[in-house]
DNA sequence: TTGAAAGCGCTAACAC
DNA sequence: GTGTTAGCGCTTTCAA
């Protein structure tokens, strides 16, 4: 019956539209069965070499492509790992994603991309989605995860690796560099070049990068050199709102800026000149993100030099021995950063 | 057997990890049948009410997810669709992205993305590969396909728009701006600014919108100008490209730029003003992209506007209809331009 | 309105 | 080294 129906749509390939070759055909083209062709498709050995060559001669004359997705019903692997990333032209996320991809790629997985930037689904109806889809693996770099994602996470057996954040109570595995670290330093250069009047300029205060961390090391830091004046200014998001926020800093007295997005501090270094104030004379500033802009803009900005690229490569090499039921030697890995000093600062 | 196995299986769900409910699961707790289960999932109409609700409710209490990837084969459709891409760090693909992205999600398809930067996979297997996941669409926005590429392409059924770029033969449904007015359009504000000596600054020169649009417009241009210095410069991507290529700019006598990346133009920028060159009294540079580096750096870049996320919102509709079957009122769509004059021209 | 059953294209025991 | 066969979890006729 089966086979009059193959009859039948191969008669209609010659007339009608482009076939789909099955590993059916192609058994019955090379005179083997079905598991034959699927081990010389898998590159399985228990094959003989003539029989793999005949196989290998049918696939080619037929454009046999093997179907992922019934492989992937049939293995339970999909060789597809889910991104979760707030936005991509968020040049911190492309350059984190550049780094995941070309592990993922030399590891032969495909990323299925997903936005949660986006308000019209939530995180967790966006996860819920990925893992519907059978993903093996979950790279998760948005800043913070709401209880029902974590929830869905927990119920899965899906491992997930989080990059460039964390979860604050360490469960997931994660890849990181030292935020409260990296800031203390940073403050430290300002206050040693004679800033007194030190601010944090954020994008969005409620991130793990932030809250837990950003936030905790500049309180800390105001306490332990007995600073009083604290400034945090937060939803500073584009190079307008930088540019806008400057006369805010400005009647605040700031004369030293810690901002996560360079974008952002590139609003405040222009706002700054066309104000004329005196960058790193009267104001200085330090990018806690380096992209591109950090070294356009004038004076370049000096930054916190986050491995990026390292950090999702990381990330990902993590997350294929997660797949692989590998044991990790550390679940969570720390990467080093460098204060790289440029013209906004003395 | 079957029903021995289950019985098996629930009981080792208590003791053990995290089951995976299936639609056997539900149709048995609800005491309906699987294909109930499925028309409830899918919404489908012919259900009674009282009946829907009893499934719902089971759904809900075993957390039922359906299964994409069995989905998927089941009913040869994926809800996913293709992206290719060369560069994600690159804000044009950036930008792109996210119009489609947007789209994808309004309309409930998921990407699954390909970068083809890289050379580990050349163009054609990458391409392969996302059709054998059997994505329901692509959307191409690399430079150039190569042959083997659109051979595949046309091998198959599977729908395909190319956003921000075209094929010299209009085979592919394309979104793009008018590449050649907008050159020509950019070159006549140089020329009326009284600039003589007028360069072309591209990425790659093997390009699409390079070779077959933006090209063939400077030398039209030059032509009918009866301008004879013809200068063009490739493989100018970086901001470091820029800035070291200005040497040769100088050395050429040019006085009058088209860059094709902003932030080549800013390198360009940044070096003229290291060298004491005055923009735009002694050199005038118009940016063919635009995005945030246009404004950040000083002078501003006078830039043609594309509308980017627009390209790629409408490119990823287009793909919604031909995935639905539906005709396309326009397989090349030109969406409008603008050229926003600013600083780095007079 | 519902159910039974035949696939979708493949993998992976297991048998030979 | 190769074939047989029973699934993977779902959709979709077709019949009732």
């Amino acid at each position: 019956m089966i086979s009059y129906k193959r009859v039948f749509l191969q008669e209609c390939e010659k007339f009608m539209q482009k076939q789909e070759v099955t590993i059916y055909d192609v058994a019955r083209e090379a005179k083997v069965s079905m598991a034959t062709v699927s081990r010389v498709v898998n590159g399985n050995n228990n094959v003989r070499k003539e029989t793999r060559e005949k196989v290998l001669a049918v696939i080619d004359r037929l454009h046999y492509q093997p179907n992922a997705v019934a492989q992937g019903l049939a293995s339970k692997r999909t060789t597809t790992v889910g991104l979760i990333v707030p936005d991509l032209t968020n040049m911190h996320f492309a350059e984190l994603s550049k780094g995941i991809d070309d592990i993922a790629t030399m590891y032969k997985y495909n990323i299925l991309l997903s936005s949660v930037g986006n308000t019209l689904l939530n995180e967790d109806q966006v996860i819920q989605n990925l893992l519907n889809k059978q993903v093996d693996g979950v790279i998760y770099m948005s800043n913070l995860m709401n209880e029902k994602a974590q929830e869905i996470f927990n119920r899965t057996n899906t491992p997930v690796v989080l990059a460039g954040t964390a979860d604050a109570n360490q469960e997931f595995s994660s890849v990181t560099i030292d935020y409260k670290a990296a800031e203390k330093e940073a403050l430290g250069l300002l206050l040693k070049n004679g800033k007194k009047n030190l601010a944090l300029v954020v994008g969005d205060g409620k991130a793990y990068v932030n809250k837990d961390n950003r936030f905790v090391a500049y309180k800390d830091f105001m306490e332990e050199h007995n600073l009083k004046n604290v400034h945090i200014y937060e939803d500073a998001k584009t190079y307008e709102d930088g540019y806008e926020l400057f006369k805010q800093i400005k009647a605040d007295n700031v004369d030293g800026i810690i901002a996560t997005r360079d974008v952002t501090a590139a609003g405040i270094v222009n706002a700054a000149a066309d104000a004329g104030v005196k960058i790193p004379e009267d104001l200085e500033i330090i990018s806690a993100a380096s992209t591109n802009v950090a070294k356009i803009v004038r004076p370049q900005l000096t930054t916190v030099q986050q491995p990026l690229y390292d950090i999702g490569a990381v990330a990902m090499r993590m997350l294929t021995k997660l797949m692989n039921d590998e044991e990790l030697d550390d679940s969570h890995v720390i990467l080093p950063y460098t204060l790289k000093k440029s013209r906004s600062t003395k």
